[in-house]
RNA sequence: GGCUCAAUAGCUCAGUCGGUAGAGUAGGGGACUCAUAAGCCCUUGGUCGUCAGUUCAAGUCUGACUUGAGCCA
């Protein structure tokens, strides 16, 4: 089993930068969702975090589609990094920091770089001779080549001949220090079998990786060398620790580092695994450097079981999906109904099954039933009952009362189905509860004390429910707490965008982490007007009707 | 070609140390009425990818094969 990442006062995680060749597809949301819902669960638990994303600009296919496209590299640049930003927008991604490499403050942090990994004379000067594609921006093996040349990712695009002379980094050195890292820190690569098909690669023997590029002009020019360019991957990890940089401080590699290296951890999709778990701590020991905590490699979707590629016209347009369903229904469904870490479907109807189950009729109803009877049996105002009054038998306390640590572990292991599977429990216990208990009935036999006992462990319920979603589902926690007389935005907690918040609770802070425990509704306060937390989602009409 | 992972109910998946299978959801039925025709209870669905082997006993272990996903700079 995992270890979860020690708990500790700061975090830092990223996404990868992604590479502006084309604008955001469906995958670079789902990197970004889940980071930002581990960034926002460190958040509540009153974690200084910072979220890294950015993008990657520098290279010869960027070069050569901006040129296509007629434009200057950098308008070309811009424009994509606009797509990215207006999806982030509409995702309600909440990252503190957006690190582009073409950002003057990065061009001295991989010259800083540059510097420490040439000191340690880990860079020389050699010829790469061999076939090139450009698309993957990496040398092909003559072997893995079909007779035409094509490349085998990209088989519309040749590969091209290149003899060039190279500066290599001397990634052989490492290896020794890299099987030593992967075996010291098991939870270094996740998961598991990532993590066994780097031992694996790492095992065969490492090569050195050529890290410049002649007759590349879009990129930053060597420091030792500057006829040529540095290769992106090379840039492109670099942009991480630019990330770390305050804005306002100077640019230099020691003050990006200062605060908040080694990072926590790394979210990536499962084709940029080796970059992240071989180049990038070897490059790191070169420099002299730590290792960051951990890579996870998340998994890929299909279309209705289906590859999705451009040439089958299947790709799903993020932008579009989420201006018709919405980020909560989606954020939910990435997170809940695919395993992090494995492969996903992504299947219209599966989705609108799951949101509409879990959303609506189960915590949705919960909280809108409980709501409704609060109003009517107790006036409007929190049932008149003292939690630690209610048996240490009941049901709703007994899950209650362990539930936070239970998804506490579940957030620290990046496992969101299992989060949310949780959290669905106590929903569902919690409607069962209410069936069992018949607060209606208790009600007509003027059952008082029974009464606000039962609709007390039901609210509290939903409450701890609505926090424990927040962070995949700060708009719905928040409508949840409204109603339940909260008054506390999750969009504002933590971060760069620390609110002072007013909890309308006795007795508490500004401090949000006793949020965790059972029964912190009190007794009498008011609650707010009741009206659905989620709308059902349609059914799309099926083709042939 | 080498290697890794996967295949279990219509769908998505659990299944521990080998003891002939579970959940959620979808489908069917019932009782209820606080509620978003929601919720609750009951229930129909499975030759556990195929073929062998080991064993008193295989979803589970071994081998081969099939299909899918991925890695092989």
């Amino acid at each position: 089993m995992n270890n979860p990442i020690k708990t500790q006062a700061s975090f830092t995680v990223t996404t990868p930068l992604y590479y502006v060749n084309d604008v955001p597809h469906i995958g670079h949301a789902y990197t970004t969702m889940a980071a930002d819902t581990i960034a926002r669960w460190h958040r509540l638990q009153q974690r200084n975090v910072l979220l890294i994303t950015g993008t990657d600009e520098h290279g010869q296919k960027i070069e050569r589609t901006a040129i296509a496209a007629g434009v200057d590299p950098q308008v070309h640049c811009d424009r994509i990094v606009a797509k990215f930003d207006l999806l982030w927008g509409k995702l309600n991604i909440k990252y503190d920091r957006f690190s582009r490499t073409t950002a003057a403050n990065h061009q001295v942090i991989v010259k800083d770089f540059f510097q420490r990994v040439w000191e340690s004379g880990d860079i020389y000067q050699g010829t790469q001779q061999g076939w090139y594609c450009v698309s993957c921006e990496e040398f092909k093996e003559e072997r893995d080549l079909p007779e035409d040349k094509h490349c085998p990712m990209h088989p519309s695009k040749q590969v091209e001949w290149r003899d060039e002379s190279n500066y290599f980094f001397r990634l052989s050195k490492y290896q020794q220090q890299l099987e030593a890292l992967y075996a010291e820190h098991p939870d270094f690569i996740l998961p598991n079998s990532r993590r066994n098909e780097v031992l694996k690669f790492v095992a065969q023997g490492l090569q050195d990786f050529s890290i410049s590029r002649v007759n590349v002009d879009w990129g930053i020019p060597l420091p030792a060398d500057p006829k040529q360019t540095i290769y992106v991957w090379f840039d492109a990890l670099l942009g991480y620790m630019t990330g770390l940089l305050d804005p306002d401080a100077e640019a230099s590699l020691d003050n990006a580092l200062a605060q908040r290296w080694p990072i926590n951890l790394h979210i990536i999709g499962k084709d940029i695994l080796r970059f992240h778990a071989v180049y990038w701590p070897a490059m790191l020991m070169s420099a002299g450097l730590s290792i960051p905590d951990r890579v996870f490699a998340h998994g890929y979707f299909t279309k209705d079981g289906k590859k999705i590629s451009k040439s089958e016209g299947n790709a799903i347009d993020p932008i579009e999906l989420v201006d018709r369903y919405g980020a909560e229904p989606l954020r939910y469904y990435f997170l809940k109904g695919i395993e992090f870490g494995q492969d996903g479907d992504f299947n219209e109807t599966r989705f609108i099954e799951i949101v509409n189950a879990d959303l609506a009729n189960n915590l949705g109803n919960l909280v809108n039933r409980t709501l409704n009877m609060a109003k009517k049996y107790c006036q409007g105002r929190v049932p008149n009952c003292n939690p630690e009054d209610i048996s240490p038998d009941n049901p709703l306390k007994l899950l209650g009362e362990k539930l936070g640590t239970q998804v506490s572990l579940a957030y620290d292991n990046l496992a969101f189905k299992e989060a949310c599977e949780s959290i669905i429990t106590l929903a569902h216990s919690s409607n069962k509860y209410i069936d069992d208990l018949a607060p209606w009935a208790l009600f007509k036999q003027d059952k008082q004390a029974e009464l606000a006992q039962v609709l007390y462990a039901a609210l509290e319920s939903a409450r701890l429910a609505a926090y424990l979603l927040a962070p995949i589902l700060p708009k719905i926690s928040t409508n949840i707490y409204r109603q339940l007389g909260l008054e506390f935005d999750f969009d504002l907690v933590g971060g760069n965008n620390v609110t002072t918040v007013d909890m309308n609770v006795s007795n508490s802070s500004t401090n949000c982490e006793h949020h965790l425990g059972w029964g912190i509704l009190k007794a009498n306060d008011l609650l707010g007007e009741p009206s659905p937390i989620f709308t059902k989602l349609e059914l799309p009409l099926v083709a042939n009707n």
